[in-house]
DNA sequence: TCGTTTTGTAATATTTCTGTAACAGGGGTG
DNA sequence: CACCCCTGTTACAGAAATATTACAAAACGA
């Protein structure tokens, strides 16, 4: 009923940081916090409902991040920028991008929770827009959480196309098995590491032909490659 | 008595979609926005009183929407089309399309509203088209609430009825628990999603073979398929 | 109002999903 | 080679999710 939203926060002023985890954490969000924009890459963005990018940041600015997440990622998560710069400039760029809102520091906290929840209760009405991933004659379909292989339906569990999807929008890299734990079992949830491969070899049977561009190796984890 | 209307905006300018939507609103209108055709369908049009459609947006036009509305959804939600364009060609296409209304941007709010009151009193009065959805040998008339297999009549009650719609018109689609329930029943009765299963229990029973069309997948919800 | 129908809850059966453990193989290293 | 660590796979059992039933409360109509 009450769903928790998951927002990420990427800013290199650590301190900003630190209020705004601590602040929006207490209006009841889930909060993550990545203090870069590769760092932010790094991290499964798909699983966000929103993301709060700093438009200043050392190496990759927000207007890349967001440019790279809506072009490489292909993802249409809600973005806000946050700036120090107030630039017509700036608002364009961003707009262009995709941005969601647009607020200028230093800003109340209140105003950013205004927006926020402006954004996602917009998000909320709106069905969000078709996210597919193809490999080959394989398809990922993320809204619909289903997959085809030549036009045929995959039947698969949960934990099993949350691994898969995490892998492909990881394509190319390898995820520790402790990662993939963080990011699809909930916290509270204590399980093994040997989960995960045993949630690989069921996923694994189910794609077939696909199973082999899972790729396991000694000591890194899993990736996908095709 | 003073039913309030659901309207459904598509636009992909979203500037004009916040305004639109705060001043209808505001008007005492219940109004969802989809900012493309494609997201548009990925609604139940049907609970929709009013659409009002731009007629040029990224992908799918206005009119290219409407279409499918009218012909493959079989619905004949009165629409208003807005348009930047005032060319006879467009107005002739938008009419053959079944168009309501037609105004040219830019407008007043005045002036859309009076409109679109004027288009729902007219809708009051007339008779509406038949709104029937055809499944083998299974008809559902959305208008009557009726359904029947084989020409004879199947009583379903009034959520039975809403969740075997709600399934149809998304056929293929998985709908959560929490979906079917957010849209069947009102927001300020709090039920289990349990409810879901149980109606979802008697539907199967009442409609006999066409049961088996009601999917169920642990984690993903309902889905009609046949 | 009464009787009927509809709807929700709770309890139970059943199915599906998921975690653990156990075992088998691979590959490096002493 | 023997050993150990890591991985892949399978089987099983516990957990979670779903289906179904029965009953009570609420809504509805006459």
């Amino acid at each position: 009923m009450n769903e928790t939203y998951k927002i990420l926060i990427v800013d290199d002023e650590k301190d900003l940081c630190e209020i705004l985890q601590f602040n929006l954490a207490s209006e009841g969000f889930d909060i993550e916090v990545a203090y870069s924009g590769e760092e932010a890459l790094a991290k499964t963005i798909d699983r966000f409902d929103l993301l709060l990018l700093d438009v200043m940041m050392g190496g990759m600015s927000g207007f890349k991040l967001a440019d790279k997440i809506r072009k490489e990622l292909g993802l249409s998560v809600p973005i806000i920028f946050l700036t120090a710069r107030e630039t017509e400039n700036d608002m364009l760029t961003g707009f262009n991008v995709g941005a969601d809102d647009y607020l200028s520091k230093p800003f109340s906290i209140k105003e950013l929770v205004a927006r926020i929840r402006a954004v996602l209760r917009r998000g909320k009405s709106v069905e969000v827009k078709a996210k597919v991933i193809t490999i080959d004659s394989m398809e990922l379909d993320l809204n619909r959480k289903s997959v085809t292989i030549d036009r045929t339906p995959v039947l698969l569990t949960r934990k099993e196309f949350e691994i898969l999807s995490m892998l492909v929008l990881h394509k190319g890299k390898y995820l520790s098995r402790q990662e993939i734990l963080d990011r699809i079992w909930s916290d509270d949830v204590i399980v093994t590491e040997r989960n995960v491969d045993v949630n690989i070899a069921r996923l694994r049977k189910k794609i077939g032909e696909f199973g082999q561009c899972i790729k396991g190796r000694s000591g890194y984890g899993y990736c996908f490659e095709n």
